[in-house]
DNA sequence: ATTATCTATAGATCTATAGATAATGC
DNA sequence: ATTATCTATAGATCTATAGATAATGC
């Protein structure tokens, strides 16, 4: 595969879609920071220096990849199977094209964007959409501690690779994990302690 | 503070100890990309040269560090407490001197370093003392995604910094934690679908 | 004529090594 | 004499820029 790219006029518009495209695949697989623009340009089939000349430096260009994911999912999936259809999106990578906002997150961990807040915005329409699950007066709390949870398996599945998770069959995480979460939405029993 | 080395003698241990104190404060801050071997040097007082007449590369020093920590908080640590230790450990940081070893886990998330076989051992010890506390059969998985919840949790807090768990109470985040852990834990009624 | 794309390269890293210097121990 | 430590630098990156080239639209 010399030339990826299709034979195609010179259109300014395609290449920063192209560019966009290779970056969010890119940044997806590798994080933020052992991703160079080289590769991205690379894998987009254009020259680094355009890369530049349409974002400005590497930066702009992932937030704009974090930004443009639209959280197609949070507002496609209805807020009762929000949880189920995140967790089996990120257990079953491959599976047809997805909402991959989830894993750009995981990806860019420990990097320099990793505290920005493009990505503090990420999580939270996640966790809004989730809190109208519960009527309990921490709603946003519980809510936020289960997308942590999300975060948690997909880091151990796909990023770390650590078994048992790693090679689970998604059913039985998905039942495990579910089960779990509709307990931490329901309003605790006062518990009496502290 | 032009050195912070106190007067003392050569001694090539020393050296190597201080050299490993300095690479775990610092992975476990800035994970390991972002971690130069001069950074290591600079924090421990010497020069960036011995780091290499010690350990040879960078990785391999990143590897002693792992592997050094020991897992003084699993060993140290009654099995029905693990959980809440760990949870508390990790939300608290600065609290005194820790077993910061989910800590580096994390921030070295997204690096070349990431799928490496010390990051998974690091964690299975964590999973295996975790699973004595349940008799399901599936008592490994349950037990991992407690560790890859902590994990999550630890993740948005302290990379992240997302609210609300970046400024929760770390109280109530331990209640609604553990609650639902034990729910996690507990054999499941078989629950008639799939 | 305009502008999308590429060439070439500056400048700033970073890991790692070779070999010089200087403090210790016999 | 041994060896802990440092100096100096190679060699390989990486982001970013300046300016040349070539394809398009009037």
């Amino acid at each position: 595969m010399t030339d990826d790219r299709p034979e195609r006029r010179r259109d300014a518009e395609a290449t920063r879609r192209a560019l966009i495209d290779a970056a969010t695949a890119l940044f997806t697989e590798r994080g933020y920071e052992r991703t160079t623009v080289r590769d991205i340009a690379a894998r987009a089939g254009f020259n680094q220096a355009l890369l530049f000349r349409y974002f400005g430096s590497k930066k702009a260009l992932f937030s704009e990849v974090v930004a443009r994911q639209g959280w197609q999912q949070v507002r496609d999936t209805p807020p009762e199977r929000l949880l189920e259809v995140a967790l089996r999106g990120l257990l079953a990578p491959g599976d047809g094209p997805r909402d991959r906002t989830l894993e750009v997150y995981l990806r860019s961990t420990g990097t320099g964007e990793a505290r920005s807040e493009t990505r503090r915005l990420l999580g939270r329409e996640y966790t809004s959409v989730l809190a109208t699950l519960t009527d309990a007066d921490d709603a946003e709390l519980r809510s936020d501690l289960i997308l942590a949870w999300l975060l948690g398996i997909g880091l151990t599945r796909t990023v770390i690779g650590k078994d048992p998770i790693a090679s689970a069959d998604p059913d039985d995480i998905c039942r495990l994990m579910l089960h779990a979460s509709r307990t931490l939405l329901e309003k605790l029993p006062d518990d009496g302690s502290a």
